[in-house]
DNA sequence: TTATTTTTTTAGATTAATCTAAATATTTTA
DNA sequence: TAAAATATTTAGATTAATCTAAAAAAATAA
């Protein structure tokens, strides 16, 4: 059995090898689980020693089969709860990370299966990430991010990148919803804002923001 | 913050207070948790600190006012918590103990009263206990001595009346505890010896015994 | 290709929760 | 009430996860 602890670290060097080809380094672990690079290199070999991770000093980590299978499980658990604090317990969308950090961790796949099956086996959590199925396979978002959009291009928001309380609650602040059709009405040259038009009503988004949007494509 | 095992122990010591008078007794924390005297004194002093507990060295221990309210409040999130696995999730009421003591110690007070009211406000948990509402109060449960029942009949264990140690033994021995559901199976007119019949086994019971017995009503 | 900077690892502590064994205190028994 | 038994506490270790500071390795720059 293996701890919350080191389930958030194989959570942490999954989601690193969606974004980039190289191994997790140690830094980068050390800043997405706010901890100590030291720190991260004592869990590091603990989880080589257990056959989770292809560990090297000094080289970036991998998973193995058998640690991203437990990623991917622990990401499923993530997901289905965060289904069911919005569509069963009516929560909002930017308040239900926390507590799926929580509850991810609870153990047992007869409670995963029938929560899923409860839900209607959704393919998507309040954010628009997939949820992997009981065999940890999940369909992949074919998804441009919003910057890559040009003026009178339009499309489906499907996803966010960064699903911070914050930017989640500036999103909801502003009416801006998974779901949503959105239309681009001007970027701005000057500092690569972009109008956008949806509902019937428009918005100014920095660069910043823009970048943190996916469309379905 | 409280941490699991802090939680527990206030649990435990809560639940004593229920069937005994005296304050509880580092032996009997340590059976409760399955752990050992001396950890149960180094936990105490700690609770003690935090005022969680009234603690004084050789004598047993007892909660206060806020050591009960927490307590409570985690007595309620696990019966809730089985309620939902139970009624929403198709579990059977004898699998679902070991996930409420996961389940009822993630922290969310919105969680904890959504999913009340999802549940509609049940007033007791799949084995008959009562549910705290939001503010720690609860039915008292209705009981009658098992003496009083008939062949056939049936219902589930709650109290006892003689809380010596020497009886407390005898039940822990034959693994009858609080909460167990118990049929009669056949009352011996000669002696007024109960056979019974719980968790897939049978017990004879002397009349003596079946006197301290009290079964929910 | 050295020198400098950055990254990673190691060394040594700390904190929470636990344990075993030994020392005390309390209770029971004779 | 003194001896024996039982209960509780203390002393000293252990394990997991963390930290700071220092050492070592790798990457970058001059
Ligand atoms: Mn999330
Ligand atoms: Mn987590
Ligand atoms: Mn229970
Ligand atoms: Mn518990």
């Amino acid at each position: 059995m293996n701890s919350f602890t080191e389930e958030n670290y194989l959570k942490a060097i999954y989601k690193f090898s969606l974004l980039h080809e190289k191994g997790a380094s140690t830094n980068s672990i050390a800043q997405a689980l706010n901890t100590k690079a030291s720190s991260v290199t004592d869990m590091l070999k603990k989880l080589a020693v257990k056959k989770l991770i292809n560990y090297k000093k000094y080289y970036g980590v991998t998973l193995t089969n058998k640690g991203e299978q437990i990623a991917i499980s622990i990401i499923r658990n993530h997901r289905l709860w965060e289904v069911f604090l919005v569509e069963k317990l009516s929560f909002k969308w930017d308040e239900v990370h926390e507590l799926a950090e929580e509850l991810e961790h609870i153990k047992s796949e007869k409670l995963i299966n029938n929560l899923d099956a409860f839900l209607n086996f959704p393919s998507n959590d309040p954010h628009g990430d997939p949820i992997p199925n009981k065999n940890g396979k999940m369909k992949k978002l074919k998804m441009i991010n919003m910057s890559e959009l040009k003026t009178n291009e339009e499309g489906i928001f499907i996803h966010v990148k960064d699903s911070s309380d914050k930017f989640l609650k500036y999103l909801s602040k502003n009416k801006l919803e998974i779901g949503k059709k959105i239309k681009v009405i001007e970027i701005e040259p000057f500092d690569n804002s972009f109008k956008i038009a949806f509902d019937n009503q428009q918005l100014i988004l920095s660069e910043n923001v823009a970048k943190n949007i996916y469309i379905q494509n």
